[in-house]
DNA sequence: TCCCATGGTTCGCAACATACGAACTTATGA
DNA sequence: TCATAAGTTCGTATGTTGCGAACCATGGGA
């Protein structure tokens, strides 16, 4: 099994986020982790919006976020802990998340509230 | 030749967009469009960054924006003209649009200036 | 220590998407 | 009417994606 390997910082590529967030089963993990107060493991996500995932497509899904430089994902025992790195890409790319986010929300009729700075709790 | 079809902006998704943005000779196209004093024709874009793109392939780019209800196309005589329509997608998605520039901008190395509200002059 | 359950990954294949040359359509102008 | 220019469509080769089957790694029990 290969080791985990995420992009640095500045290997990360607006077309790799947005090609990334154009999914949206990977949107939904995506926010999932966002709003999480905790790691959140691969498998909290077998089920996503009424649509039951397979574990291997759920694989290829987190490994796609990872490689996109979006989440980060350590190995912790039997199970993965996957986190976001929102504030090092809010670092590079000020404010394309937040949008990203926002967009999505106003979509799905659950806009957030404004938000002003980094209000990712 | 079938007809010129406009998604309406209520069917314009965020994932749409993400993935015609998600590809860079559309992303340098559409930034040229959104630069544009007048609207522009598919022809001016047959090089994109020291790139020849056959004709038969931008012609498909152009479709892919247009459906994604990122532009707006008009026959116009032998060619056609092509206008972004960053105004009604502010309306939906606001910021949306200008975060994704301004990411595209820094990543080239050029960071457009802050721009307030809708800057797209 | 052995076995097994659990959580993820990898492989292989089918289905879908994309790039591009060749052939085509439409409009313009000589 | 013919030639040319701008785009589109088609066919094919190549890439990408989704998913089941088989696999790997870790953490408990007996």
């Amino acid at each position: 099994m290969r080791p985990l390997t995420h992009p640095s910082i500045d290997d990360i590529t607006v077309e790799g986020i947005l090609h990334a967030l154009s999914d949206p089963v990977r949107v939904r993990i995506y926010t999932q982790l966002a709003c999480a107060e905790r790691a959140n493991s691969c498998s909290a996500f077998l089920q996503v919006e009424d649509r039951c995932i397979p574990k291997s497509t759920l694989s290829q899904h987190f490994r796609a976020l990872r490689e996109a430089g979006l989440i980060r994902s350590e190995r912790r025992g039997v199970e993965m802990l996957n986190t976001t790195r929102c504030d090092e890409i809010q670092q590079r790319f000020p404010g394309l998340l937040p949008a990203i986010m926002q967009a999505h929300a106003i979509q799905s009729g659950k806009p957030l509230p404004p938000a002003p700075e980094g209000d990712d709790k």
